[in-house]
DNA sequence: AGCACGCCGACT
DNA sequence: GTCGGCGTGCTC
């Protein structure tokens, strides 16, 4: 017989969609909250996270043992822990699985990880006898040698030239490159690359956020090339300063790597990771690691690094922060920027906001006064002109291609002068859908409520919701009519008329149905920057980060669908998108041009984005916001019900309606998602909204434990939704 | 989510 | 006669 008064019991998270936790028997050493087990769980055995420790057996007959401890994590710091919970508790969401998604991969399954070797560092220990090896145009081999000049991390070297491996190897066995265990840099002087002179502006901002103690959340507001990364640069150096580290988070992976060299050439003998899904498993674990024991002082990441442990952390950057890409959008919903806050909050540490075209939500929160603004209002980086935003009506202009000739003229002179143009349209395919002229048959998804889109260089029909792909019907299904048209524009049909306009410059589309490959975007952006594709075409994807040396004239098109969506936020997001594409143009110098294809010139937003007033679009906007009481004036949860039948899902939200406003909650009736049909599943969704964000969430709460939710029907919320 | 159990249609 | 379809139910 056990002795049971000794025993020890931990509740587990696991990864299951289930809300609670679940207890087991401690039956070897002790493990740590927040440590990982693997425990068995029905058949399966399942790698989970301790949450808490407990010596009162729980009232469970068919309790089992833990079944190990790997010991290959350190545990879970109780700020990390307290934040899942956090999200947990605010998104209700399982907290097996929000713990989870705050683990690098290799930590969610029950294999030990076995990566654990110790960290490397390269170094030449006679560096000019290396270079002398190398030929005088080998400049990646010899920016790697110089790198060399102290001891490097593989990822570091990496980030120098990515064949590091090939050539360390080659240098390791002919004796001139010596490898030893890597030693974290103890804090001490922070050395820094050369800093560009401040602006008044900037200057004031850093004295502003230098001054600061404790909790304080800022907004940088900074106009395109106004210098915020400088700004962040200031400020993370007072953080290392004092021995702390800093966490900067990015909307995307593909602005890691610049911003990462940056801060590596600023920073050249702190320790600086990146963390992010596009990183190698191994990669990935290892500057998790290197951020949870305070070793790495800088760390860069998109959304997921929010949960990073981080002992020493003394401030938050949140690049861009209006960006949609902080939002996680699938499994556990949550907005990385605004747990960025939260966890600032948590370690009362400074959290620095930054953008050109800040969310409302930040805009509200800084005009009443809860964030700090500062402003940036003028250029800063070297070359930065303003571009010119000019609007071309289309009124009663003839364009059997749907390009305004002034356009295509525009087009003509750039490209005649040598010059880089880019055609912007935020729509993959050839033409959004088939359609027939005589019956009006219009091409549509077997699985999904979606239009299925033409890509003709495929020759296929594609659902962009599901994937769902079939051969072009020569006639109409319905009718038999042999002249099937394409309805509309996307990036595909307009590379088609450009390219029958400027035989001589061949356009380069750019969007994800050719960039899928991996390298593919790199191998497009080479080109660009070689000057070999001078005319461009694209959708958002080249509205970020990427920088055109010779860019001239930017032609965005369609911009008018943004403009009277059902979606409230459609304005604040076109705003956004506009103004990055249009930094794209003229940065070396001389200022672009930006040309804007519109029926509605006159409509108030032209008139802030023309003028680069943002802050009054901004203010406009969420004066009408609340006059609507729209988010952020109020506060939004949506209910989703998944089934294979639709009047099950809709039975549910028609109980939940019922039951919501019967808490006094506002709900609308239940509807059949805009995607009804995704993938052979049925799916409707009702909106709530409430003045205070405590009430929804108490209610929903509430319905969600209490309601009877038949089995075939899945239901799943969606917090501060982003798009109805 | 997995993974079982369980009860009805077309096949080696 | 069985293989297998996915409805239902459970996991400390």
């Amino acid at each position: 017989m056990t002795d049971h008064a000794a025993d020890f019991y931990a509740a587990v998270a696991l990864d299951v969609p289930l809300a609670r936790s679940f207890d087991y028997r401690v039956a070897g050493v002790l493990p740590a909250v927040g440590e990982r087990v693997v425990v068995p769980f029905g058949r399966q055995r399942l790698s989970g996270v301790v949450t808490a420790l407990s010596q009162i057996a729980p009232d469970f007959a068919g309790i089992r043992d833990i079944e190990s401890a790997p010991g290959d994590m350190p545990a879970l710091p109780a700020d990390v822990l307290a934040l899942c919970r956090f999200v947990a508790d605010y998104y209700l969401a399982p907290i097996g699985q929000v713990l989870a998604g705050a683990l690098p991969t290799v930590f969610r399954q029950p294999k030990v990880w076995s990566g654990f070797e110790a960290e490397l560092a390269y170094a030449a220990p006679d560096v000019e006898a290396l270079l002398a090896t190398l030929s005088a145009r080998a400049r990646k081999q010899r920016a790697l040698a110089e790198a060399l000049r102290q001891p490097r991390r593989i990822d570091e070297l990496r980030a120098v030239a990515s064949d590091a491996s090939r050539w360390l190897k080659d240098w390791q066995a002919a004796g001139q490159v010596i490898t030893r265990p890597w030693q974290p840099p103890a804090p001490g002087q922070v050395h820094t690359g050369p800093r560009p002179e401040l602006q008044a502006e900037q200057a004031a901002a850093v004295d502003a956020l230098g001054a600061a103690q404790g909790f304080v959340p800022w907004l940088l507001y900074g106009i395109t090339g106004s210098g915020k990364t400088e700004v962040y640069l200031r400020s993370i150096e007072a953080v290392l300063q004092r021995g702390q580290q800093a966490l900067v988070l990015v909307p995307e992976i593909n602005l890691t790597p610049q911003l990462e060299g940056r801060f590596r050439q600023r920073f050249p003998e702190e320790c600086v990771v990146s963390l992010h899904s596009g990183l190698a498993e191994g990669e990935r674990t290892r500057n998790w690691l290197m951020a949870a024991r305070g070793e790495a002082r800088i760390v860069l990441g998109t959304r997921l690094a929010v949960f990073a442990p981080l002992p020493a952390l003394g401030l938050i950057v949140v690049d861009e922060e209006h960006d949609p890409s902080y939002r996680q959008s699938e499994g556990v919903r949550y907005s990385a920027r605004d747990l960025a806050v939260y966890r600032a909050n948590q370690r009362k540490v400074p959290v620095l906001l930054g953008s050109a075209t800040p969310s409302l939500e930040s805009w509200k929160n800084a005009r009443e006064g809860r964030y700090r603004l500062l402003q940036l209002k003028q250029r800063a980086v070297t070359g930065a002109v303003a571009p010119k935003i000019e609007l071309l009506p289309t009124g009663r202009v003839y364009m059997p291609d749907g390009i305004h000739p002034l356009a295509l003229d525009a087009l003509a002179r750039t490209l005649n002068s040598g010059g880089q143009a880019l055609v912007f349209i935020n729509r993959r395919g050839y033409a959004p859908v088939l359609s027939c002229r005589d019956c009006g048959w219009i091409s549509g998804c077997k699985r999904c409520s979606a239009k299925l889109v033409l890509h003709l260089s495929e020759r296929r029909l594609r659902c962009h919701h599901c994937g769902y792909e079939i051969m072009p019907p020569v006639a109409c299904p319905d009718c038999g009519n042999q002249d099937l048209q394409p309805l509309g524009q996307g990036t595909q049909r307009i590379e088609d008329i450009l390219a029958s306009r400027f035989p001589e410059t061949p356009p380069l589309r750019i969007d994800r149905d050719n960039t899928r490959r991996k390298g593919s975007l790199e191998a497009m952006l080479a080109q660009v920057h070689a000057g070999e594709a001078r005319l461009l075409v694209g959708t958002q994807m080249l509205a970020k980060g990427h920088d055109f040396a010779k860019l001239q004239l930017v032609l965005v098109l369609g911009a008018d669908s943004g403009l009277f969506s059902v979606d409230f936020r459609a304005e604040e997001r076109l705003y956004a998108q506009l103004l990055q594409v249009a930094g794209r143009a003229g940065r070396a110098g001389q200022p672009g041009r930006v040309l804007i294809q519109t029926h509605y010139p006159e409509h108030p937003f032209f008139g802030a984005l023309v003028r680069g007033d943002y802050a009054a679009f901004a203010d406009e906007q969420l004066a009408q916001r609340k006059q609507l009481l729209l988010p952020p004036a109020s506060h939004w949860a949506m209910l989703r019900a998944e089934a294979r039948q639709m009047p099950r899902a809709m039975g549910v939200l028609k109980a939940a309606q019922a039951d919501l406003r019967a808490a006094g909650i506002t709900v609308n009736d239940p509807v059949p998602a805009t995607l009804v049909r995704k993938a052979g599943v049925e799916r409707a969704q009702l909106v709530l909204s409430a003045p205070q964000r405590g009430v929804l969430q108490q209610a929903l709460d509430h319905w969600l434990h209490s309601a009877q939710i038949p089995s075939g029907v899945r239901v799943t919320t969606d917090i501060d939704p982003q798009e109805f």
